[in-house]
DNA sequence: TCATGTTTGTACTGTTCGATACAGAATTTA
DNA sequence: TAAATTCTGTATCGAACAGTACAAACATGA
């Protein structure tokens, strides 16, 4: 048989899309089947678990590259101990969570399962990804001099208001939406504290 | 057969209860029979549509709601032109916002449907229900002095956040997020437009 | 080249899905 | 009360579901 060169790795994203478009529970192993060109025997090769090892491999891989290409960022940045960088790392962390939502036209998966009836499934994993989010940006708001009760409750404001531009955008189907939240949000994360809180 | 003394509409909120808890594809006729008491033919009798008749129900109900109860109070005092009783409105509906969602512990349906993958079928009244909403409160924003292009930010800004804050509570299983954020929403929505913008 | 383990397509399992049919009971209307 | 209508339970439909079995086709490397 016609073998694909196809590691598990290659799979991953494609299940994304296909949850992302679907749903866990409307995304049929039919569905899943024709989205990423592989049968019932290859899916249940890759992943023996079925579905749900599908939606947990993907919950990990978006969690894995939030932690690299985000939190990770913004914890250097404020272990520097350095304002200015803290600040910077901020602000490209936040531009790279823009193009990763392809600028509001894309869900996040982990917000989605979160309100979805399979919550519950996946709870651990959902939970842990944004507790990471808040950790990292409210590490970086201490470094930029905020205290720590403002940081944290800050980062909270902010990953929450991304979270609610991304439900909007996508209920009124207006992706400008999301940007022009997402700098409203920026902005509000970087503000002076003494002018403002 | 024991007859139930029920009519359509005491059964819509029990749908919209058994949608919320397990999602759209996730609710089936079994689960549903369960959670209204309802057999296969009293479901196809109220509903000839089916599911999708049983959601479309459940989505105007709620539509039906925050109009009668959120958007009409807003408009009302929009239409006032009094500017304290905007504010008062503001506060209030943002309270009866507050309970409708059980501090936190109950998600928006109509949110958790655009995320779905469900979300084409409906999205025509999920857009309408944002819609309606962000335009009354930025009504009621407007006849507070603030000028129309800042009212209808505020507007789409605090109802874009309470969604979030419907994610992030639902996410971490902390409802009390929800009441700290929606608290801070309604401050932010009717601070002093000179001090901040 | 041959043995070994991995990948793939297909056929099939039993189950559950949404939906329909329909008869009998309850209720309303005449 | 009689007739018409509305409601309800059950049986059942074909389709789709997640998952399994398994042999043929492949790659690997000794």
């Amino acid at each position: 048989m016609a073998r694909l060169v196809r590691e598990r790795s290659d799979i991953i994203p494609l299940l994304g899309e296909v949850f992302r478009a679907h749903g866990y529970e409307g995304a049929s192993l039919q569905v899943i089947g024709a989205a990423t060109g592989l049968g019932r025997g290859s899916l249940y090769n890759f992943f023996p678990g079925g579905k749900e090892e599908m939606a947990a491999a993907v919950l990990a891989d978006i969690d894995r590259w939030f932690r690299d290409e985000i939190f990770r960022a913004l914890e250097a940045a404020a272990a520097s101990g350095d304002r200015r960088r803290a600040r910077a790392a901020i602000e490209e962390t936040a531009a790279a969570v823009g193009r990763y939502f392809r600028g509001g036209r894309r869900i996040c998966l982990v917000g989605a399962f979160a309100l979805d009836g399979v919550r519950d499934r996946f709870a651990a994993a959902v939970a842990s990804y944004f507790r990471a989010w808040i950790d990292a940006l409210a590490a970086a708001l201490d470094t930029m001099g905020l205290a720590p009760g403002t940081a944290r409750d800050r980062a909270v404001t902010a990953v929450a208001d991304i979270q609610g531009a991304l439900v909007l955008a996508r209920a009124l189907d207006d992706p400008g939406l999301f940007e022009t939240r997402l700098r409203a949000i920026v902005t509000a994360l970087t503000a002076d504290p003494t002018g403002v809180d």
